[in-house]
RNA sequence: GGAGGGAUGCGCCGAAUGGUAAGGCACUCGCUUGGAAAGCGAGCGGGCUUUCUGCCCUUGCAGGUUCGAGUCCUGUUCCCUCCGCCA
């Protein structure tokens, strides 16, 4: 969310980053709206004075002799009315005014590329060897299906399309690679958590995944209640990403400026409906509907530099996490329409993927400057005693088990085994360091 | 699931027979001081309008009654206590 004071000052940019990100927004006509309710807020507060005079005359007839009383008693009858009516307007459009307010996207940053869609992303480093294999290369579904270390088919039984059993060593692969991120983050002085899953709409909001995203969340609600016909009051949705979860931790907060940064990560399983990815990635555990990840925040001071600081030392510690493990890896610069409407500056890594012979995503990057903590009401206090909105930046560490597609795939052998990178094997429970078919 | 109690100024506590949301602590700045504490003064939620300020909103949330609601009524969220069920 922008300052709509922004939006009036900065029509034109604002419009231009509309374009830039295909946001279809009519900024003219939020600024019309925003006139027509500042001029009907002025009307009720008009009738409100007037209101609250008028009791203050009661009040006083009524404490020497109430004559006269009845007189100041209709009028007030006839302010009520009045402003019943002025009031419900108001209403109208302030909720049609924030609506709008709600979908203006952040402005890029001037480095970000300008482009259409992810094959406008510019590549800005590659890192490792691409493994060259001197035998017929299997996916990791072959692997895990050999291995008996993945089940798709009864996955697919169990749960639906895109529905996975992980079993024996991806299991612990699987935590193992968790484990290992949240280590590393804790080691850089992130605060861990397990944040909810199941949230109300307004963390959605605050992170800005509603409104845009609204399909990709699944929402719970109670199924009784929708046989009895009864309405939902409150329903609950499960979060694609500790994100949201992790960023409401703090809404409503004003941090003093001494205490910023705050750096908070978590671990949570992650629920995506995909809806819109139809026939996109169909097989594998590439595109899954729930699966885990370790997600970094970062709630910074209101200044570009400082948080693109940060923006930069989360890349580089997903980077370490990737060469740690030997993947090879690709940074992109995200452009201007595969970007988030509330992202100010965003970064890809793809890591080498060598079944679909390409790089395939796998952490995202970003700052989002004031944009989510606008929504979410975080601020600090400035040594001056001014509260200013604080910036809010985000990251992938890992998740899995999509990373376990790079890993299987670039850790096998001639034989059919994978071996285990060397960083995740004391996190292995003791098992071998090569996975190989059970016998 | 049932019964009862609670939520007040965006840090904490806390008062208010239906009639201007007191007061205290903490915090920030200033005065004071060799320095600090104490003391004194100012500030310490948001909006509209303005540069003199003025007005409006803000007692968990949403409605209702009333000239007027923190207070009364209805619904609802969360917390606490007890009972029941349960991994």
């Amino acid at each position: 969310m922008l300052d709509i004071k922004f939006i009036e000052e900065n029509k034109e940019t604002v419009k231009e980053a509309a374009a830039l990100k295909k946001i279809d927004i009519d900024v003219d006509f939020l600024i019309e709206l925003n006139g027509r309710r500042k001029d009907l807020l002025k009307k009720v507060e008009n009738l409100r004075a007037e209101r609250n005079q008028n009791i203050e005359q009661v009040k006083k007839l009524e404490k020497g002799d109430s004559s006269g009383k009845e007189k100041f008693v209709e009028k007030g009858k006839k302010i009520k009315e009045q402003l019943k009516k002025v009031e419900e307007e108001y209403r109208k459009v302030d909720q049609k005014f924030k609506e709008l307010l709600l979908i203006v996207p952040n402005i890029p940053s001037e480095d970000t590329p300008r482009g259409e869609s992810d094959e406008d992303n510019v590549e800005i480093k590659k890192w490792g060897e691409i493994p060259k294999f001197d035998f017929p290369i299997k996916s990791h579904m072959e692997l895990g299906e050999d291995l008996d270390i993945i089940d798709l088919k009864i996955g697919a039984k169990v749960s639906g399309f895109r529905g996975y059993y992980l079993k024996n060593e991806a299991v612990l692969l699987h935590f193992g690679v968790l484990w290992y991120a949240l280590n590393k983050l804790i080691q850089k002085g992130f605060t861990p958590f397990i944040p909810p899953t199941l949230v109300n709409d307004f963390a959605l909001f605050g992170s800005g995944h509603f409104p845009f995203d609204e399909d990709e969340v699944y929402q719970i609600s109670n199924p009784g209640k929708i046989a009895s016909g009864e309405e939902i009051t409150n329903p609950k949705y499960l979060v694609g990403t500790a994100e949201p979860s992790l960023l409401a931790y703090y809404s409503d907060k004003v941090f003093k400026e001494k205490d910023l940064p705050i750096k908070a990560c978590g671990i949570s399983q992650c629920y995506r409906s995909e809806v819109g990815s139809y026939g996109k990635d169909v097989k594998g555990l590439y595109r899954i509907h729930e699966f885990m990840k370790a997600e970094q925040i970062v709630i910074c001071k209101a200044d570009i530099d400082e948080s693109n600081g940060y923006l930069e030392e989360m890349r580089k510690l997903s980077e370490e996490i990737l060469q740690e493990l030997k993947l090879p890896y690709r940074v992109l610069s995200i452009c201007t329409e595969d970007m988030g409407a509330g992202k100010y500056k965003m970064y890809d890594i793809e890591t080498w993927m060598p079944a679909r012979d390409s790089y395939g995503e796998t952490h995202s990057d970003s700052n989002l400057t004031n944009w989510q903590t606008r929504r979410l009401n975080i601020k600090y206090q400035k040594e001056d005693g001014q509260r200013e909105y604080a910036f809010a930046l985000n990251n992938t560490a890992i998740a899995s088990p999509r990373i376990l597609v790079a890993i299987l795939e670039n850790y096998q052998q001639k034989d059919g085994s994978v071996t285990v990178p060397e960083v995740l094997k004391p996190y292995l429970g003791g098992k071998s360091s090569i996975i190989r078919k059970q016998t």
